[in-house]
RNA sequence: GGCGGCAUACCCAAGUGGCAAGGGAGCGGUCUGCAAAACCGUUAUUCACCGGUUCAAGUCCGGUUGCCGCCUCCA
């Protein structure tokens, strides 16, 4: 059975099925770009990074775009603030956007277009609505009628009377029905201002995303995501304009991704309990990060604490702890052919775990994205192949056990990068996770390699109560030693307060 | 008030009717000068509660309780 996702729209699991064979055209609503994203950000991209890489993993050509809401009134809320031009704000908060998901490992969509390349298309849009008399103008805005559009609330699953009953709306003198929405609004003296045949303004939020998705993707794509509290009203009000403009469906597959809470608390703006992603990446890998989101399905809420942060890190160390005693003690040999036979007779287990893998995880991939089951097959996987790793101790693998060791970690590294894991080399990672981590602790690396010298020549003398003091005196600082034959390593153990 | 979701071990978490994945933590062991890491063993006769359907239910249906989200800018 091929792919199932989520829909939102049907609410439920059906099979994925593109409009044109072979070919994914799969947009996400990106961010409005007045300010640094946090950590919901973080997840929302993570998601949607997976998606992609997994819709190519499975072959799809896929054109995936992502839009930047470059007009909007916090943008120009933020350009007064700063006495800045919006323009300038936008850019601004774009370059770290695009720094933020670099550091987060996130591909790049194949187009990033910005709202305000995409004005006459907006109007284009909005001169239909006019012309079918479902849009109108009301001073010197221009609203999309609700009540003319049919399948007004399908998406959200609400009918209009329950939407007006529950009221909550704002009641404004200029619509026609309260949950009439802004396709154009009239911009207040010193605001940016495009013309329009409504005479000067700006557009409103919604009808971007149908203007980008119909420029870029056609009138009807297949895949459109974004967080869950996008599905009302900005996807529901999506689907009226484009719908009621083309008269086609306007998206196949709705998928929409659940909300990050700080110990156990929604995160928001005024609780104060968020962290945007570039502070957190300070203190934690982006890895890390990675594996946290992902152990967790994509709908559902996910917790953050410090506690399921911790886990996540160790969970990474210990993937990458592997794909190390690869490196050093199974070296790559090339220049040996081994019969697959000989392989399996080496660790059957092993050997039939890694040749199931592919299916397994497609299994779990293919069941609506389930990255928490997909991760647990890498687990298990690397778990046995660590134990047979162990049962040669010290010594280096040869021959047919060597092959077998690498060709198991190299199925775990290809499996997990779908996802985004295991991108890097292991002494990358190590030491990227090192660097991190050193701050907190008020040591510098050269300290500690001072300090571990030390112990190493009281080692060499046996004097064992120095080389513990040296260690003890680490350890205060959370500075934890491993002695391989390798040398002495170290790395920063979990933080003690909360 | 309306709409929707969730409840699985000490914690996180998967589970699409057929003996309850995986990770973390704890405990015991192996290894180690001592450690750490790693490995081995161990930790849910049971899936919030009550009924029902079925040969079979964590999974389906109805009800109860508790938590959460959306209905307003929001990933």
């Amino acid at each position: 059975m091929g792919l199932r996702v989520y829909n939102t729209l049907t609410k439920r699991k059906e099979e994925f099925i593109p409009l044109q064979p072979g070919k994914v055209r799969f947009y996400v609503c990106g961010i409005t770009v007045y300010d640094f994203c946090h950590i919901g950000h973080a997840r929302s991209a993570i998601v949607f990074d997976v998606i992609y890489r997994y819709l190519l993993h499975l072959g799809y050509e896929v054109t995936y775009v992502r839009n930047f809401t470059d007009i909007d009134d916090k943008i120009i809320r933020r350009a007064n603030e700063l006495g800045a031009d919006y323009r300038a704000v936008a850019e601004r908060f774009i370059a770290a956007f695009h720094e933020d998901m670099d550091a987060l490992d996130i591909l790049r969509p194949n187009a990033e277009p910005l709202a305000t390349d995409h004005i006459s298309t907006m109007i284009e849009i909005i001169e239909k609505l006019m012309a079918k008399g479902i849009a109108y103008q009301s001073g010197a805005d221009v609203y999309f009628e609700v009540e003319r559009f049919n399948g007004y609330g399908k998406l959200s699953g609400r009918s209009l009377e329950e939407m007006v009953a529950g009221a909550r709306v704002e009641v404004d003198v200029n619509k026609r029905n309260p949950l009439d929405f802004v396709l154009w609004k009239g911009s207040k003296p010193g605001e940016p201002v495009w013309d329009s045949p409504w005479g000067p303004g700006r557009p409103g939020w919604h009808i971007e995303c149908s203007a980008m998705g119909r420029c870029y993707l056609g009138e009807t794509f297949d895949i459109h995501g974004g967080g869950k509290d996008l599905i009302f009203p900005h996807h529901e009000n999506e689907i009226a304009q484009s719908e009621a403009a083309f008269e086609v469906p306007f998206v196949r597959y709705w998928l929409h991704n659940g909300f990050v809470n700080i110990n156990n608390q929604k995160m928001s703006k005024s609780l104060g309990n968020f962290f945007i992603i570039r502070d957190f990446l300070k203190e934690v890998h982006s890895e890390a990060l990675r594996l946290f989101v992902l152990s967790k399905h994509y709908r559902s809420p996910v917790d953050f604490t410090d506690e399921n942060v911790a886990e996540a890190e160790r969970g990474v160390e210990k993937l990458y702890g592997t794909l190390a005693v690869i490196k050093e003690r199974a070296p790559v040999t090339t220049d040996i052919q081994v019969a697959d036979p000989a392989l399996q007779k080496q660790d059957p287990e092993l050997y039939d775990l890694m040749l199931a893998l592919p299916e397994a995880f497609k299994d779990a991939m293919d069941n609506d994205f389930n990255t928490a089951l997909a991760i647990g097959h890498c687990f298990t996987l690397q778990r046995r192949l660590q134990r047979f790793l162990d049962q040669f101790g010290q010594k280096r693998l040869k021959g047919a056990s060597a092959i077998l060791a690498q060709r198991a970690a190299a199925t775990l590294q290809e499996y997990s990068k779908v996802l985004g894991l295991l991108t890097r080399d292991p002494e990358v990672f190590f030491e990227e996770q090192r660097k991190l981590k050193i701050h907190s602790t008020g040591m510098t690396e050269e300290e500690v390699s001072r300090l571990i010298e030390l112990r190493h020549q009281a080692r060499l003398e046996k004097n064992f109560a120095e080389s513990d003091r040296i260690r003890n005196e680490l350890e205060k600082k959370r500075i934890l030693l491993e002695d391989t034959p390798q040398g002495t390593r170290w790395r920063v153990g979990a933080s003690t307060e909360s």
